[in-house]
DNA sequence: TGACTTTTGGGAGTCACTATCAATTCACGG
DNA sequence: CCGTGAATTGATAGTGACTCCCAAAAGTCA
């Protein structure tokens, strides 16, 4: 796993270093804020200052305020589980696995858990956030039908491959609806095997 | 089917009759400009001048712009199509054939084909319409939840019920961006029957 | 017709977000 | 270690959706 020197993501040193660091600082601010006022009582001018950056740098780093809240770093680490299974895999048995590895991955390291689980308050709170939530997974289902297009061979326009993939996220959507309406005391997994029998056997119930 | 004297819905004569009327003026003037000018360019004072009231009147009207686009009365229809469906069905075939039976409905009526198709292509283009497209799905979900819950004596919490609600929701949204993306030109009732057979034999594919 | 209620218009204000430009900070070869 | 070029930042001035508020207008009903 060697890299090469100009590797696009880390480009040049401090510069990058800054920049998370500027980024966090800004989350950290938001999350800080919301949890003590509440989403809407906290302009962006009061994050950036907390922050200690100016309100056009807010902005520079999150397009909108939702999205200070939702960053959504999950979407790679689902692509590479999903990718990451074997080829004869029957595609349901693949998203259900690569589900079941990314909030495995989540639930290795606590403060993701704890940045998940904040996240998810203000989902369930804040209309405007869940609505980005939902552009996000529809963002996500565009990756998954790339990926699980080029599994089959098939096309990621095909309608019998998107409604797949949309039930299967319309599925996942309401497993999350579910554990932060119950105060993220269930165990979120457990929620995502039942939610999953329920695609797999029938539908029909 | 006769109604009693005090009906919620139609007031006073008059009163309610410049209230539609000014209701569609804006719509109209709304549909009007998005079409010439594009949405985001159109700002909402001039939909306002174009439907010949105050700014302060669209906003009485209509919460958000985006909510000119989308005012959903499809929801009642299909909310009476599920209730409509024998007791002993099962919840998928009942889901279903209520669909169709909206589907139908909505066909049924020239204008309100047009109205759907105009929308349509807004959802499709606009991001921000498209958001608020999930949420209003989101609470037809609810809708749906309760009227099967009923049928069903179960809870309208059930995680597998709201599953199997969340799951047809998303092969409709997939539906129907399917069908805008290829110019609404495919028939809808097939799709829909693609979809729901998708979700009806296995999803394994 | 006249009192009462509902609806409307207009104005002032808030806040997320954009565009722009000068000042600062970092990168990097000499 | 220094000077040049590039990236990042901050400040300022907008824009436009949306809210609040109050006085004028219109509809309702006795």
């Amino acid at each position: 796993m060697s890299r090469p020197p100009a590797e696009p993501t880390a480009r040049t040193g401090l510069r990058e270093l800054k920049k998370q660091r500027t980024r966090r600082a800004i989350r950290r601010a938001a999350y800080r804020l919301f949890g003590e006022q509440g989403y809407d009582a906290t302009r962006v001018d009061q994050i950036a200052e907390a922050a200690e950056v100016s309100t056009s740098t807010v902005f520079r780093y999150f397009p909108t305020k939702e999205d200070i809240v939702l960053t959504d770093e999950d979407d790679p680490v689902l692509e590479a589980a999903l990718r990451a299974r074997p080829a004869g895999e029957p595609p349901l048995t693949a998203l259900r696995e690569a589900l079941r590895e990314t909030v495995r991955t989540v639930y290795a390291s606590p403060e993701w858990v704890a940045e998940v689980e904040q996240r998810m308050r203000l989902v369930r709170s804040v209309p405007a956030v869940r609505a980005r939530l939902d552009e996000s997974m529809a963002a996500t289902g565009d990756l998954l039908a790339e990926v699980l297009a080029a599994r089959t061979g098939r096309s990621p326009d095909e309608l019998e491959l998107r409604v797949f993939i949309g039930a299967t996220l319309g599925a996942l959507r309401e497993v999350l609806m579910h554990w932060v309406a119950r105060g993220l005391r269930d165990d979120l997994m457990s929620l995502l095997d039942r939610a999953m029998d329920v695609l797999e056997h029938d539908l029909a119930d």
